[in-house]
Parts: structure tokens; C-alpha cells; sequence
DNA sequence: GATGAATGAGTTTTCATTCAT
DNA sequence: AATGAATGAAAACTCATTCAT
């Protein structure tokens, strides 16, 4: 999925071990957890973690980029189903959803927007919504004024960790909450949205962001 | 609205000045953030805030109590105006997103649940969602499956910080969010939920924290 | 001698402690030398360090700021005793060799560079070394195709540290050379150089930094 | 030159690499450079540099040994040309000069000084210098106060390196101060020294060493 | 024999907290 | 009471050295 060199095989196990190990910690306690307790967590030395990341930065960037990559897949494979338009939202949450512990987007600033994988990615992400959103107006189940910001924020929302809560019942809030929402996004009767749709300019290369859920602890 | 001895008034102000900057930052970067930093925006020496705050988490914590206590007054004053169920979760959730950003409620861990500010505080909360709630099935305006945990869920994501958007933006996405989300609500066609409802006892001290906001950045 | 904010009396002198500390410690085992070492026997935490001095460079560049300042001392203190031009360059090279133990002039590289003190002093020491050498044409003792960085070329080599040689020894060896390389300045029987003078631009910002000495134990 | 185990010729080339890159980065950034760059500079990997050189005290010494072999190829060179003794040092100096680049002999402490090769090699170039000196003397062309230990000193001022300035500019600059020092040790009209010539014993075991350049940068 | 990955001790750097001014 | 300087413990980061491939 990278178009790195390859590397050895143990190298690669490490790899994936930090970026796990990464990923979870980053959910449980926030992106400023000390990088000794992840390299500890995936059984490794400091120095291996420094030698695949050189630095904090690079480590988030790669955790958001596999982050963003499980979001794409799941749009596009909703995408692919459109056959059934009224369903196919309803699916792409709910696999997101049920993803939600690899997820780790977190807001890391400049940095990550930098990276032109990233962009990328938000702009596959977001075609494939849009290809989805395009379907399901058609279809005349979904109200004409949601775009795909709309239903990025709603991602980062249902995703974000919550720690403290034993995972079933953050997944069974956040499955609940996005079932109210897409019971929302039907059209019958709806009333006008109180805030105009933020442009994809005033949104840019922001709200893909947004995706990330949040964390910190103290 | 507390209890404590009053105070010079140049150190009032410091007090408060600290309170917004911390606020702030805690929103933008974390609860982790450096308390250098805070004095700094607080336009105090650290030996200022640490008279005022003896730790991090006693900062933390009257950060939280505020956010709560903002939260109450708007749930206390949406069930003030319950005759008119219909309208009373739009303008709780409008007056609590008009405020998110003095909401800075991070699960700070077990020292603010021993609070017992913080736990009056949620129960009085959890009390007037109830009300609410019991209206709006009685006008059957609401469906009956939604539970306060569900409000206080949507409540705690639509103000979490999104600190690398605008602030227009972030507020406008929110909106729209929960627009559709009360939308949602409606009693009429609504599919069964895909979760019961965690119990309070499933949720337990756990989901009224669960209205804060989480953070950090790199 | 700096132009920045006064400094609390403790303050200050814990300031100057470091200086002295770091030029003793480069001088003795380069400017590689561990900060800590510093800071322990400049008598202070390694976090008053690092606040006068937030990184290693902003160290060195003021210990070199402080050894120019000496340097341009000299120079300047023999341009006024030109009267007798003859001796001029002998009293300068001995004052400068006199303090040597506080010459720490690293080529620390582009850092020291960009600081408009340095530049400022570099070019005062050019100023007064071509005063010097003007008299001295004039007066018929020196020969002609001297420059100022010949001069300054020499002081640096006088100067370099030898911290595996006594002090004594060190500086005996010092006025020894210097004092031969004096006579070869004198005019009567001037073979010609073996090399052009590298021109000012040829030796640009570079050639005053070489009044460093360099370091590195190992 | 040595009387080491022949190597495969892979190995030798790597060997010689890493004495190359080594002479370079010891140079140019001292001997504290990290090894691993050295290893990268010659084109080899970590492990390779650890086969032939236990560790960096070892890699020192033999770089160390290299210059001073240089050093007494000059001098024994120079002794041989002694029917011509007014040119024998200035030939003696530009040889030394025209190879500096190859010179890197840091103070590398007691190590090096164990090290018989060592201790013989510097025997062998105080040997030849004192004929050096003597056939000078004898021809009256130098003056009679100059020792062996100035000269190691002189040589050790004018091979230091300066690894910001250009190559040419540097060899400029000492060839011309060496050029004015020969000129200054012709006998005539020579004032005393301004301090007495350090004993050998004063300078026991040191002076050699100081024929080292030294290094470091940050 | 060469390679470069892993290790962990050492160094740098930050920052919560205390305390002299 | 406010300030900001000093401290030192903790975290980030580097790098000499070892070892599996």
C-alpha cells in the first residue's frame, strides 16, 4: 500500500507492531503520548521506533494516512453498491463504525496537510461521497442540501475514541447517534439546514481533517 | 456562581484571564498543553496561576465545572419553555453549540469524577434531559427510544474543538449536524435503533463525561 | 555590552557562570561537549541553561560574540598607540595571545554567520587590523603584501587551544611563533608570498571566523 | 607500510574508503562525528566499519598514525635535500601544506599515545627535524633559538583545518603565513624570544600530539 | 564478509513546580 | 500578591555497538 522500498521481513513486523501499537495510544490518550510507551506497547526498542519515524510528526502522518485509506476503502465500496442507494450510506457508517478503533485522524496541524498522500486521499474520499450523494438524490432518499462535508463531520463525530466508555457502549452510542442521523437525511419533510453548506473552499483542506477524532488525556 | 472567598479584584481578573486562556488552549491543544503557555496568554508569571491552581488538574477541573454549569443553564432553560416541545432540543443544542467554545470538558481521569461539583452537575443535567425528553414523547414529537445518554452523545460531539477550522465553519457544520440529527428524531418511519440503549448503569459515571470535548494536537 | 533587557542580579550572574563554564569546556573538549558538563560546573540546573540559551548554538554564538569583543579590544587598543607603529602589531598580538583562555571561536558554521553582531564585529576588526597595517607601511616596517586576514590568520593559529599542553607551555609556544612570524613581517629582504592574498570576497565572512579555534577530544 | 594480514581486495578498498572518509569527517566536523556517518560517506555499511576497526578510539588512531607517516616522508624527504639547507624547511613546509587534507591528528588523549607506532613515529620526525635544524644552523641561515617543538608548532597552526573556507583560500592563507615564519627565522637581526623554548620534558610527550589538528564544529 | 536493523544507554531538551526577588 | 528565575525529573532523541539476515 506504500511505495517504499521494501524492507526485511522482520523490519516490516516492527513496522507494523509500532504503527499499531501507535494507533491505539494515540486513541486511548492523545497524539502527546510519550513515544517510549508506544515503542514499549509494540515491544520494541526506542531507537527501532526512531529509526522508522524520525520524528513524532512522521509517525501521526503515517497513522492518519492508514486512517484515511480504511475511510476510502469503505466509500468506495459503498460506492460500488449503489444499487441500492437507499442502503448504501447506512452500510459506509456502519463500517466505518465498526473500523473506528484503527482510526486515529487526529488534527496534526500543518504537517499532515502537507503530506500530497493525504490530499489525495481526502480527494478520493470525497469524490466517492459525492458519488454517493449524487445516487441517493436521484434515488429521492436523501435531501438535496447535505454535501459530503456534512457527512465527513458526521464520520469524525461517530468515530472519535471514547476511552472511558468499554468499547461496545461507544459503539452502540455511536451507531444509535448515526441512525438518527441518516433517519434525518431523508427528505420527508425536512426543514431548510440553519447554516449554509460551508464551500468546499471555506472547508478546503480542512475538513477532511476533521475526520480525525480527537484525544488527550491529562 | 461559587462558593469561594472573594478575591482582590486585580486577582479576580488574573483568575479569570487564566480561566479563558486555559480554555482556550485546552481546545486547541490539549489538556497536556504546557501551563507556561496558559500563564503566558493569561498575560501572568506561572507563580500567578500556580496560586491560584495548585496543579494541572485543579485547572482542569474548574475548566470542566464552568463547562457543565454552561451546559445546565441551558438544559434548565430549554425545560423552562417546554410548552413548546417541539422546539425545545433545537434551542437547547443551538444555545449549547452558540457556546461551544467555552466548553472544554476533557476526560481528565478519575480526579474530576471524585468532584462532587462535577457529579451534582451531571445529574442535574441528566435530570432536565429526562424532562425534556418525557415531554417531547408525551407531545409525540420525539421517538420514544432516545435516551438522555444519546442527547448528551450528540451534545459532546457537535462541540468538540476543531481547532484548524474557522470558527464560522466549525460552527455551521455543527449545526447542520444536529439539524438533521433532531430531524432524526422525528417519532415518524423511524427504523428501530441498531443498539439498545447503554443502561446508565452501562454507562455509569462514564457517559456524562463523555459530553466533553476530547483534545490535543502535535 | 548586549543591548537585551536587564537581567535579574541572580540572573546575570548566573549567565556569566555559563559563558565562562562553555568557554572553558570548549576550549578543553570542543564545542560537542555535553551541556550538562556545562551547566554542572557553571554551578547551575540544565534547565537555567537552556532559558539563557535555548540551544547549543545560541551558546556558542555568544561565547565567539564575546571572544570577538575581545579581539576587537585589542585591535582597537593598538590603533590608538600608533605612534609607534613598529610595536603596534607585537602589543596586539600579545594582548590577544595574553587572552587566549577566553577565545573560544568556533567555525560553528551558517548560525554564528547570520548574526548581524558577529558581521559587525568581523568588520570593526577588519577596520582597525587595516588601520594598523596602513601605519606600518607608512612607517617602513612592515612589508607591503600583508592583509589584515594574514593577520587575523595568525592570531588564530596563536590562539588555538592546547589543553594537553600545561597553560604555560602552551603560551610560551604561542608568543614563540608569533614572535618569528613578526620578524618575517619586517620588509628588509621579503622573499615574495608563494600565494595572492585571497581577496576580501575570496575570504568573505569567512576568514574572521578562522580567528577560531577549533576543537574535539575524543 | 604496515605489516598487517593481507586482505581480500574488497576489504582493502573498503578499508581504505573508511580511512578516507573518516580523514574527511574528522576534518570537517571533529572526531566526535557520529560513526555511522562515516560509514555512509565511504559507502559501507555499519558493520563493515566495526570489522576493521573495533571501535573509534581504533579508527582515530589509525588515521593518527597515517598523517604522522606523511609527516616523517616529508621530513626525512626534506633531510635528504640538505646540501641545500636554506630551502630545506621551505620545502619541508610546503610538502606538509599540499598533503594537510590528509592530516587529522586530533588529540585523541592517552589512547594514541599508548600506541608504540606511534611514539616511534614521533621520535623518527623529532630526529629528522634536528637535522633539519642543525645543517641550517651550521649554514647560518636560521636562528639559533628555534626548535624542533617550534616547528612541530608551526606545521600544527598551518594544517589545522578550516573547513569553511574554500580549499585554495585555505592553503592560501597558510603557505603565506608559513612563507612569512620561514622569513622570520633567518638569523638576521632577530630579536630574542619572547619566552624561553620549552625543555623536551616540558613538552614531554605533547608536543608531537600538538602537531595534530584539531577539530569540531557544532 | 557485508549489510543494515535492533538495541538501550546517554544526551538533549522540555516543563511542572518551587522560591527568591 | 505577582513575577519570572532556578530546579530536576521526565520525555525526546541520538548513536555506538551487536547481531540476524
Amino acid at each position: 500500500m506504500t511505495s517504499e522500498p521494501p524492507l526485511r521481513a522482520d523490519a516490516r513486523r516492527n513496522r507494523e507492531r509500532i504503527l499499531a501499537a501507535a494507533c491505539e495510544l494515540f486513541r486511548e490518550q492523545g497524539t502527546a503520548v510519550a513515544l517510549d510507551d508506544i515503542a514499549q506497547r509494540a515491544g520494541v526498542g526506542a531507537g527501532t521506533l526512531y529509526r522508522r519515524f524520525p520524528d513524532r510528526d512522521a509517525l501521526i502522518r503515517q497513522v492518519v494516512i492508514d486512517g484515511f485509506g480504511i475511510c476510502l476503502a469503505a466509500a468506495e465500496s459503498a460506492l460500488e453498491e449503489m444499487a441500492d442507494p437507499a442502503g448504501a450510506l447506512d452500510r459506509l457508517f456502519r463500517r466505518v463504525i465498526e473500523q473506528r478503533e484503527r482510526l486515529v485522524l487526529p488534527l496534526a496541524g500543518g504537517p499532515v496537510l502537507q503530506d500530497p498522500r493525504v490530499q489525495q486521499l481526502q480527494h478520493a474520499i470525497l469524490d466517492a461521497l459525492n458519488g454517493i450523494l449524487a445516487a441517493g438524490r436521484a434515488a429521492g432518499v436523501l435531501r438535496d442540501d447535505i454535501t459530503a462535508e456534512d457527512l465527513i463531520t458526521a464520520a469524525a463525530m461517530a468515530c472519535r475514541p471514547m476511552p472511558h466508555l468499554p468499547r461496545e457502549t461507544g459503539e452502540a452510542l455511536a451507531l444509535r447517534h448515526i441512525a438518527v442521523y441518516l433517519h434525518g437525511l431523508r427528505p420527508e419533510g425536512a426543514p431548510p439546514l440553519p447554516a449554509t453548506a460551508p464551500s468546499p473552499s471555506d472547508v478546503g483542506r480542512h475538513v477532511a481533517l476533521e475526520q480525525q477524532t480527537r484525544q488527550e488525556d491529562s
